[in-house]
DNA sequence: AATTTTATCAACCTAAAGATTTAGATAATT
DNA sequence: AATTATCTAAATCTTTAGGTTGATAAAATT
């Protein structure tokens, strides 16, 4: 999708800040050949802007208060056009470098940071490189491997309980999991609905509940993976 | 937790090939003043030797095919220990170092780059950073993003249905997400059961299901977030 | 060969869940 | 003042869900 030759880098600058917006346009006419397409205070005028002129990049202002910015990065995204946004932010808050970076930012530079890096940030994200600072990718990690390890920390200790079940319980387990019924279980898998009820109590047992519904929060709550034979589900109406 | 000063950085090799591991372990001889406290071919014994040994750095190899590698990783992980994963790998495919990353690998090295990026590695991770170069950084988000798309494309265009619930419902909600039946929640809520009945009906008209089950695996697939009035649920028995 | 595990099913029962109708009391809106 | 939304509740009913007992048969284990 890139730059073809000789065409300039089309950018978008969006800042609640006016000042710092001039700062923006300044630097980048004298340190770079880009083509400042635009430039708002406002997301939401900011995210009509991207509509109507489809920028390469889109330089986005992000506030630690006020989450405008996340809002309309997300927005952005969903109009699914071939630009790219890269983050200017005062804030190197691990959680915010996150939320942008799964939100589908390619860039994230600090104010703070030399004017040369936001130039390098545009230039790499425009050749389809993902730009992060060694310090901002650190903070990123800190947050993304401790998210990760609070998602497997509950599936250790006890997930054994999933494993006692058998192959047939973990099918009649796997439909239980997308809230089919008895009679449509034992449509499906062609048994009995007697039999169906046996496996089912038989499960509940072996994973220490009582109902249907604890049943399936402690599946999808330990990882439960469905087994092999499963014909697809399309209705599940009672 | 890092180096006292003076103190060499204690480094554990773990690589299936023991071509490698003489390599690697001169390559450190020679071009830094770690201290390799032991090697190994083995992923298990490597485990055991981590610890024994509680190595600053764990220089981890990892082959594609068998995924002994990143069981090793999780493995050392759940040891809970200082010890930094350091991944020497030979591929550079966007789901392999994303797993690494996500079991908590703080570093990520092609063979084929530079011996000195090795160093600059151990040097960076034992410092508490995170180390991963421009390319794989790329290919790390470009399966991070993409995996965060996924799971906010599915709460998108439906999502409506959990917005059109009252507070009231929404409380009702949140306890069915926790497998509380019909006379607990009563209680819970000082209401009569009917009540209860009243406003799951309510509940799953709205959300367009006609059972508890689905109504929860609705909230739970579509990013439901409790309100505010919550005491406190401790046990879940009918 | 004997035992245990797994999968199957019947028949019966209780308890819980879900559906429906009607209605009183506030609170918010028009 | 009138309407609508919300929360509350009773009464009644049908339908699932869940529990229990007992039994057959093949497969895997010991």
């Amino acid at each position: 999708m890139m730059r073809e030759y000789g065409k300039k880098l089309r950018i978008l600058l969006i800042d609640d800040n006016a000042n710092h917006l001039r700062g923006i346009k300044e630097l980048i006419n004298l340190e770079s050949d880009y083509n400042v397409v635009g430039s708002t205070t406002s997301a939401n005028l900011g995210i009509n802007l991207v509509k109507r002129y489809q920028p390469d990049i889109v330089l986005m202002d992000i506030n630690m208060p006020e989450k405008d910015g996340l809002q309309a990065i997300q927005a952005i995204q969903k109009l699914e056009l071939n630009t790219r946004i890269v983050v200017l932010s005062g804030y190197d808050d691990a959680d915010l470098i996150y939320r942008a970076m799964k939100l589908g930012a390619k860039g994230y530079v600090l104010k703070t940071m030399a004017s040369s890096k936001l130039i390098d940030a545009i230039e790499h994200v425009a050749q389809g490189k993902i730009f992060l600072p060694a310090i901002l990718s650190t903070r990123f990690f800190e947050h993304f491997q401790s998210v990760s390890r609070q998602e497997t920390a509950s599936k250790d200790g006890e997930e054994n309980l999933l494993n006692s079940l058998t192959s047939r319980e973990n099918e009649v387990l796997d439909l239980l999991t997308q809230g089919v019924n008895y009679k449509s279980i034992a449509q499906k898998l062609i048994i009995s609905e007697t039999t169906v009820k046996t496996h089912v109590n038989n499960i509940f047992q072996k994973l220490q509940v009582n109902d249907r519904t604890n049943a399936v929060l402690y599946a999808l709550t330990h990882g439960f993976k469905p087994s092999k034979t499963n014909a697809k589900v399309e209705a599940t109406a009672a």
